[in-house]
DNA sequence: TCAAAAGTGTTCACCGTACACCCATGG
DNA sequence: CCATGGGTGTACGGTGAACACTTTTGA
């Protein structure tokens, strides 16, 4: 193609969207904000903002959820990018969309509420802003093939967690049941966790054992030839 | 975010890059052209060109590959937006990049020498422009993956087809050898071909059924929960 | 002693994989 | 009749899925 004058192209914004997701024990949640700016002032909406000429895509959305969370060093994603013409009513915006994983339990209310940011299940979404839904939609089938070939669902939940949680997790993920003895099996044989002598005993009087990821046990094995798979 | 005013953001140029992949029976083969511009003239690089103003990405990759093959209604899928601060010399410039799939039996080659393009293997690349390498590979491994769930394979064949054209296929583009016996009771027991009562006899002296796609019962299957899996 | 959650094994069906021989044909 | 590629079937091991009872402990 003879484009060889960069200077008579058209430019257009470029956005990042972050779909955030966290794990309450129950539901996978996702973090959105109520806008407060035209347009679509008061209606829910995704954590975005514009990229700056000398920041890559990923610095943008690190530095947007840094913004929003009070995080560094998220686990994030990029998906896909939008680009339907009149996406975004108030100017030609390209956005690129990226989901990140978070701890809920870390993270830091005051910034929520600085925001007025809501956790919501993504069983029970709101009307979004804009394409906003069908990010999540994207979000979502993307975060269930990569929680299904990569060891991230340990991203959503606490440094120490029981089976139990983590099978909620990934129930909860996948949006089906899991058999119980099934899972911890499948689990066990992949041969990535520690358990702990620790037992965690909010939820029973006897107690259930914790566990953590085994990350440098993982590296090893993946470098071995091992693959993940749930 | 504070994000009321569009009109103090950075606007960037948006690029289109686009992997077109093809199969000449043997090796799978990606479409490059020699750059006739600044930078980086005379270098082998992929298709692509900017976005305009009132089009999708969807759109300018269709624009691009029409523009160069002379196609319409190709088989495309975007997969990643590109945007290292530095990836282009000439001017800040995102690119997001996506793969095409075409018969190559079709191809115009009076366009391809239009534009001094050639087919390379994807197995012997030369150097690529800018971050084009790195495009490529991502491309590659996408479409592993696709090809391993939908089937899209067939649009790199031409439409009637032998078993062997197709089991050489996945292995150039899976880079594996398969076992014939296992490959062919695979795809039999998918049930999604037409074996025509024709054969070919370009390669033997015996000949061998071709056999076509039956889309129609593809997508009555797929409705019907039918997920394809090779 | 009872309720509630933790923890643990076996069986069976199916699928992926390894593997080798006969068939049809044109030269 | 022979060389070349086309076409076909079986046996085995491993994995995914179904399925239920015992243990622990605090109230």
């Amino acid at each position: 193609m003879n484009l060889n004058n960069y200077s008579t192209e058209d430019k257009v914004l470029l956005a990042v969207d972050c779909i955030i997701f966290g794990f309450d024990g129950e539901d996978l949640k996702i973090l959105l904000i109520k806008r407060d700016f035209e347009p679509e002032r008061g209606k829910w909406s995704l954590i975005g903002g514009f990229l700056k000429r000398h920041e890559t895509l990923h610095d943008a959305a690190s530095r947007i959820l840094h913004y929003l969370t009070g995080f560094n060093d998220i686990y994030m994603e990029q998906f896909y990018a939008f680009s339907e013409v009149n996406r975004d009513p108030g100017e030609r915006t390209v956005s690129v969309a990226y989901y990140a994983l978070i701890n809920i339990e870390d993270h830091n209310k005051e910034l929520t509420q600085q925001f007025s940011a809501n956790w919501f299940s993504v069983s029970r979404m709101p009307h979004l802003i804009f394409d906003h839904n069908q990010m999540v939609d994207h979000a979502i089938k993307r975060l269930r093939y990569r929680t299904s070939t990569k060891p991230i669902g340990f991203e959503l939940l606490p440094e120490k967690f029981t089976m139990k949680q983590l099978q909620k997790l990934y129930e909860s993920i996948l949006n089906t049941k899991l058999d119980k003895r099934n899972f911890i099996s499948k689990i066990n044989s992949l041969d990535i966790l520690i358990r702990l002598d620790e037992k965690d005993t909010e939820s029973s009087k006897r107690g259930s054992f914790l566990h953590t990821f085994d990350k440098d046990k993982y590296y090893k094995k993946t470098n071995e030839g091992f693959v993940f798979k749930i």
